[in-house]
DNA sequence: CTGCAAGCTGGAGTGCGCTCCAGCTCAAGC
DNA sequence: GCTTGAGCTGGAGCGCACTCCAGCTTGCAG
């Protein structure tokens, strides 16, 4: 019934109770609905949205940044404001996979080395 | 003349001179020349070593696996372990290239929805 | 009704990889 | 000889992103 306990969204969204718990402290997800006795129930829209920070912090962006996203994203009218921050990241994002490809072929250079000497 | 001072170092590598002073302490280069006085003076076998430890740090090698493949260096029968050590890096290196470019692709499908929001 | 797992809060602690600092020495230029 | 800047050491501090903990409350299972 698009209820969710914080258990199932560990688990869902690979995120721990208590970084969860931290994201929400921290503001980058707005209050999560409680019960009456106090315990955090969440809808599948919360999850789609830990989904996009999930994807956001693998790809390096930073917790302060996803703050301001997040706080972005509560008033409609910052539509491209909030295009632009994706946009930039999508470039680190981009730099960072190619920084990552030409170490590689570093890497693989001195694996051929390695190669050589042990069996050539 | 083979020799270069702290200052070269840094500015060659891209390390800071804390970072090379914090490298040395760690192990992760070995002792390195001095002068009379006391003060470093670097060898290009140092700083080829330091493109080495460049590369594999940048691709994200833990500081503790760094200082273990350098002291398999001191030893010549460690061919195989040290291979098989970088070996196990690039497939570590290859599965975060490939998560991000994963990562980047939702990137670029929520960047589309805001596209498609923004101007149609 | 009881027991026990799950969840709550606020705050302290952790791990990594540097980075900074004080107080000193050394060396090259004038 | 003096100044100035580069370098030295040992140790403290920092930023980030969690992670752990104590002490408590809640709520389902039997």
């Amino acid at each position: 019934m698009d209820e969710y306990t914080p258990a199932q969204v560990a688990e869902a969204t690979g995120f721990s109770l208590d970084t969860l718990r931290y994201y929400e402290k921290e503001g980058l997800i707005g209050p999560v609905e409680r019960t009456v006795g106090g315990r955090r129930r969440y809808r599948s829209s919360d999850l789609a949205w830990l989904d996009l920070i999930k994807c956001l912090r693998d790809t390096g962006m930073p917790i302060a940044d996803l703050k301001r996203y997040s706080r972005l994203s509560e008033d409609d009218s910052t539509l491209a404001e909030r295009f632009a921050l994706l946009e930039a990241h999508d470039r680190v994002v981009q730099a960072e996979i190619d920084r990552l490809r030409e170490r590689q072929h570093r890497l693989h250079e001195k694996m051929a080395w390695y190669r050589e000497q042990l069996g050539g």
